[in-house]
DNA sequence: TTGCGTTAAGTGACATAGTCACAGACGTTT
DNA sequence: AAACGTCTGTGACTATGTCACTTAACGCAA
């Protein structure tokens, strides 16, 4: 957080915060307290909103663009643990803020962050005077647990392979081109499923001679999504 | 929870109580409260807690004796996520609660367990009315999240052998027998790291050639803890 | 005590995944 | 066109997991 270009924009403060459900159901009085004690900044791409190890001090509400949380081995390998989007928030931002702990994990922008900060200090405040803010952490730290448990599950019992498929599968949708294509390097999909590139690569070869894809520098054309999930359901 | 062998044993109840802060710091009129709408359970080994896709209602502080939360593959394999013992409390349990959801998780009682259950909503009230309270949930579920994380990390990141002498050398201060040991088969070794029975079997064989330990049937005698530091470092 | 059934442990062959050290290919910039 | 950085391909090797067994140890009962 030591890193936030601080830019004013408060005619979208509001519009990020009425996207959080504990401040669309917030008194008046309380929602004039948000409003007072937090700002609206900006963050580019590759921006380290927080590092491992950091005694984070604010918490970020996200109102557009992306935040990549992951973890990295000594060696370098990285582990996307989950992504954080409009309307969300980072629970282990949360938790690190509530509990005066240092982060066990990096974040860092992806897609250009505009995003509403509140000191440390009355979000604690809020949690213990506002039932509707209690959920509002509850809510965003259980459901990220539960993420990461079956994270973990996946690691373990399920092959790279049909967690390839998968992760393609579920990219897709966002783009509509005539084949439909994946924007990514085969290191960036490594780094999602917490692989090595050469193995994504292999795998991606196997898709590719089996016609399943075709692929390019920085793309992968999928020609059949029916093929992808029978890969998967194999 | 279903499960559950009621059994009345009030003498204790106080006594187990008294281990959680949020009880010890309590008003006498919560204090009251928490006594009133408590019971004092008794589960033995191999008992369920809860199984996957369980809706839980109860939350278990537990007194004595060992709970194993752990996730399964198809093919039977399991990880084991962490241990409860006395003075803690099940994460999953808690979120499970509070939230109303379904467990991801199976937890199963290890040694003999004494617990103190409390029903889902009065301790969801609980929750929102005493900040002591709060904090304990905070603190329970924080760093438990930590926990996971860094088991992921292990996961991926860490060589099998090293993760294998270090939760050796972690059982050990337990035993303070001649050859200090570790009583555990190869398969409890195996769910412990989230591992398959054969390769802790090899790399046990391997710590054996080295002369670091002995092996016996459901025991694993170490010759040198600093041999298996040696290990962990290397 | 012997025998039997159960559970624990050992084994080899093979499959999957990660590591290392490169070489080549593509796109951009100058 | 040359040069650079990034992305991708490759082979050899190690680590881990899987499968289908066998063998050994223990616990109990006849």
């Amino acid at each position: 957080m030591d890193t936030v270009l601080a830019s004013r924009n408060d005619l979208n403060k509001i519009e990020i915060l009425k996207r959080y459900r504990f401040f669309h159901d917030a008194n008046p009085l309380l929602k004039n307290e948000i409003l007072s004690h937090s700002n609206t900044v900006t963050l580019r791409p590759d921006a380290v909103f927080f590092q491992r190890g950091d005694q984070v001090n604010q918490l970020a509400l996200i109102g557009a663009g992306s935040v990549r949380v992951f973890i990295v081995s000594q060696c370098g390998r990285e582990i996307t643990l989950y992504h954080v989007k409009s309307g969300g928030t980072c629970p282990i931002n949360i938790l690190s803020i509530l509990l005066n702990r240092e982060t066990p994990a990096i974040a860092v922008v992806e897609a250009t962050l505009t995003a509403v900060v509140i000191d440390a200090i009355h979000f604690s405040h809020w949690v213990s005077d506002h039932a509707v803010v209690r959920q509002f952490v509850f809510d965003a730290v259980a459901s990220r647990m539960v993420d990461v448990l079956s994270l973990l599950e996946d690691f373990k019992f399920r092959k790279l392979e049909k967690r390839l498929a998968d992760y393609l599968l579920r990219q897709l949708p966002e783009s509509a081109t005539k084949p439909p294509v994946v924007n990514a390097t085969h290191m960036q999909l490594a780094s999602e499923l917490g692989s090595a590139r050469e193995v994504i690569s292999r795998l991606l070869r196997g898709f590719e001679r089996m016609g399943v894809v075709d692929l390019a520098r920085g793309k992968i054309f999928v020609n059949s999504r029916q093929a992808l999930r029978q890969i998967i359901e194999a």
